[in-house]
DNA sequence: TTGTATGCGTTATCAA
DNA sequence: TTGATAACGCATACAA
């Protein structure tokens, strides 16, 4: 209950002296694995610990013990308020375990990737979960982030990916594809036939895994998307903002609008309203995740729900278990969820 | 350039081995501060470290140095995807300085709160960031909080506090009164008279000063708020949503809700429409934060822009600086966004 | 079960 | 400038 004015943090050897016992024994009261200490001396360890405010150095124990007990995450970018859904169900999930989570963002690039990856190996957590953002080609960047990635596991720590499957380490992986299909699929049960694609940056996985989704599933439905039906923008609102500019000046004959992500159809909204378009009866537009936070815009947006949290969680629970001899793969899917922005055509 | 299958992380002294200097000349060339190291060691060590590829263990830094380098922030809550734009302003400014935070949720308490800063301090982390979450009564917790914070402070730790003044810490501030005050105005301004407040938590200090600055506000130009006329709510959406109800369910005379917060004002909006209203004929609403993932919520919301980025970014600059012998106070201001969910009224 | 001694990877001290 | 040596705070193998 003490607070010292004073400047140095209490240590465990303090805590064993004032209790009367050693050091080992402090230690195993506090922070050791199997009860092996006595009642009387484990009370007393704790009441010494609690009157000097004791606090265990993480650091020295990391040290100690060769590795450390936190988390580590890479996300892709972060976009002034708006935190990616992987980053908050991770987040999520740690709160659940009351278990600190290191930030870092990979600022979408894999160069930088692989430098963070490094930064963040050299604090030797846990392990280290990565969300999202590679590309379709593998670069020479993002082999060498598996390299790095790869080197942190073999010295003992654990890697997980969120997002795209194929890398080789433990994965939670949402189908993008799947998603993407069922949703279009559904669009074309409501009449949409004239359809363009707001498809994000050609190189991005995720993007790119989407979009063969959306293709796939009109191709389902005997419609085809030609080439000049998908634009390709930045994956956030502005992008789509853009790309419906650009859909606006191409006079692209499209009642509907799919697009890659719910941001990126709501900078899609916002300019077509911008435009004089009345939305949904001039224009139908769809994203994919689900995002909470645009639940109340006008019209409702259809889109795709995916389990962030769930991936959050079982994102965790990988991070958590000793790795197995094969990296394993959890997968996950979403599914559409039709509202006003997709009212449908009577049509055909 | 070397991945070894191996397992065991490479040392200071591998480097220093393979190099041929003493680990004291390694660490020096390697993380040390002035250099004084020859040329051709300072390279010798660098080759040897690149082809071993060496990664400084921080934790052992940390317990050498006595503290850590990287930050550690506390956020209030993690609402799925939402997060709060503080801790993304943070997040922001601390990408742009290449620094890792660790984040850590208070789950709303500050018994939790208090718990989350003990843990952190464990981390021995350079810095300890407290995003929001005051409440106006200070409360035995609350109290509680302060003296862990202390206590790390006077290990040598930094606190910067952002949000509410009054800490005994570093602290940077956004006028929560003044923000509220003049949105108010500025919408008498627009003719509007009969007003019901979204006020949130009675008992979160944010939320408190906001409704104070509405209600001054108001007073400032002859409109009296009854204590009635004032719906408590909890700080999110799904709050605004409720308190809407609420007011839906008293009749209350209002053409204009005054939401404590642009997510409040959201779930406001939400309820008022499933009831039939036709928004903003027949309620005008409006928020404070100005989050820009609402920006294209139709009607486009009124509100206070408040520097987030800004805020983020000199709480990092505190953080990063030697304590003073004074706590310092970094105040920043917002100001009224018009839009178009407050039309104005022609009367009066 | 408890204590002693040693080690973890790095930095700081102090001779050389 | 460099290098041996002693911390740093904690965990653990081993002996008691």
């Amino acid at each position: 209950m003490e607070t010292p004015s004073s400047s140095t943090p209490v240590t465990l050897e303090d805590v064993a002296r004032r209790a009367g016992v050693s050091p080992s024994t402090a230690s195993r009261a506090l922070n050791g694995s199997a009860r092996k200490v006595r009642d009387e001396y484990q009370s007393r360890v704790h009441a010494a610990a609690a009157e000097l405010g004791y606090t265990a150095n993480t650091a020295a124990q990391a040290v100690a013990r060769g590795r450390g007990d936190h988390l580590a995450m890479v996300v892709n970018g972060i976009n002034d308020d708006y935190f990616s859904p992987v980053a908050a169900g991770v987040l999520k999930a740690a709160e659940a375990d009351d278990r600190m989570v290191t930030m870092i963002s990979s600022r979408n690039s894999a160069q930088q990737a692989t430098r963070v990856v490094s930064t963040l190996r050299s604090q030797r957590p846990r392990a280290i979960i990565l969300a999202g953002g590679r590309s379709v080609t593998s670069t020479v960047w993002e082999e060498r982030l598996v390299e790095e990635l790869a080197a942190f596991q073999s010295e003992g720590g654990r890697v997980v990916a969120i997002s795209e499957e194929g890398m080789p380490f433990d994965t939670v992986s949402l189908d993008n594809v799947a998603a993407a299909s069922e949703l279009a699929a559904a669009l074309v049960g409501l009449g949409y036939r004239r359809v363009t694609i707001l498809g994000g940056p050609a190189d991005a996985r995720t993007a790119h895994d989407r979009v063969q989704g959306f293709v796939a599933g009109l191709a389902g439905h005997g419609i085809e998307v030609p080439p000049s039906g998908v634009i390709h923008c930045g994956f956030d609102r502005d992008g789509g903002y853009a790309a419906a500019g650009e859909c606006l000046r191409r006079r692209m004959p499209a009642e509907l609008v799919l697009a890659i992500s719910d941001t990126v159809a709501v900078g899609a909204i916002a300019r077509f309203r911008e435009a004089g378009l009345s939305l949904p009866a001039d224009m139908a537009v769809a994203g994919i995740d689900d995002v909470t936070v645009l639940r109340d815009v006008a019209p409702a947006l259809t889109t795709v729900r995916l389990p962030w949290p769930e991936a959050g969680r079982a994102a965790l629970d990988l991070a958590l278990q000793p790795a197995g001899a094969e990296p394993r793969l959890v997968r996950l899917t979403g599914h559409a969820v039709l509202r006003e922005s997709t009212p449908g055509i009577g049509g055909r």
